[in-house]
DNA sequence: CTGACGATTCACT
DNA sequence: GTGAATCGTCAGC
């Protein structure tokens, strides 16, 4: 098990990482990467397994396609490198990392880790009795393990709270696999691209299929 | 002000 | 496989 010393001294995801102009490349990129809270001094982190890419305002899946610009997406339209989280059904808090440029508005939805560290917590937050693969498994399973809700919607990912950071212990590339995105049937014809990535044969990766 | 609905999850058949 | 839970957001009136 990785030890929180160990883990809070790898080097985070630069602004440069987030702030490229690929949306997907950059989905590709956070598989393999750690996601880390550290909310009043309690840390919990997993390793990402599963991302899907919205690709600003040409996405039809995208909350921000054709523009669209309201107070819960104005954070899209920020700089690279900050949280994007938001209410789904009234009871999921999804957690987006906000990419590219200001004015820009695209995002990538972490919608699976593999636990690392600080699993007794996670247990305590999603009031499971005991870990198994749904503990992380899913954007909202995500975001109740490791604590994050709307209230951080905006927050800055260098900051110590809500970051990424890599190992270098990165995901064999022939084990990352690109499939259509989950849940956005209403996107007609993008609803087909091919902008999730998952870890193969990862048991923590959401939906009945592997491929 | 009102109504429809969702980048989901889970219990139940 | 099916359906309920649940509430902030958003478009429309």
């Amino acid at each position: 098990m990785l030890q929180i010393n160990s883990l809070l001294s790898l080097p985070k995801l630069s602004t440069s990482f987030y702030r490229r102009d690929n949306v997907v490349l950059v989905a590709r990129e956070l598989i393999g990467k750690i996601l880390v809270t550290r909310f009043n001094n309690q840390v919990t982190a997993g390793r990402i397994v599963e991302t899907e890419a919205y690709n600003g305002i040409v996405d039809k899946a995208s909350h921000a396609y054709g523009g669209r610009r309201t107070k819960r997406t104005e954070i899209m339209y920020a700089d690279g490198g900050k949280a994007y989280v938001y209410l789904c059904y009234g009871i999921h808090h999804l957690f987006n990392v906000v990419t590219h440029l200001k004015n820009s508005p695209h995002a990538v939805l972490i919608r699976a880790v593999e636990p690392l560290v600080g699993i007794e917590l996670m247990l305590q937050r999603t009031a499971k009795p005991k870990a198994d693969f749904s503990l992380t498994k899913g954007p909202g399973n995500v975001s109740r393990a490791l604590g994050i809700s709307t209230q951080h919607t905006g927050v800055d990912l260098l900051e110590d709270a809500l970051f990424i950071v890599t190992d270098n212990d990165d995901i064999s590339q022939k084990k990352i696999i690109a499939t259509p995105r989950i849940g956005v049937d209403y996107a007609g014809e993008d609803a087909l691209l091919p902008y999730r990535f998952i870890v193969k044969d990862n048991p923590y990766v959401s939906g009945k299929k592997h491929a």
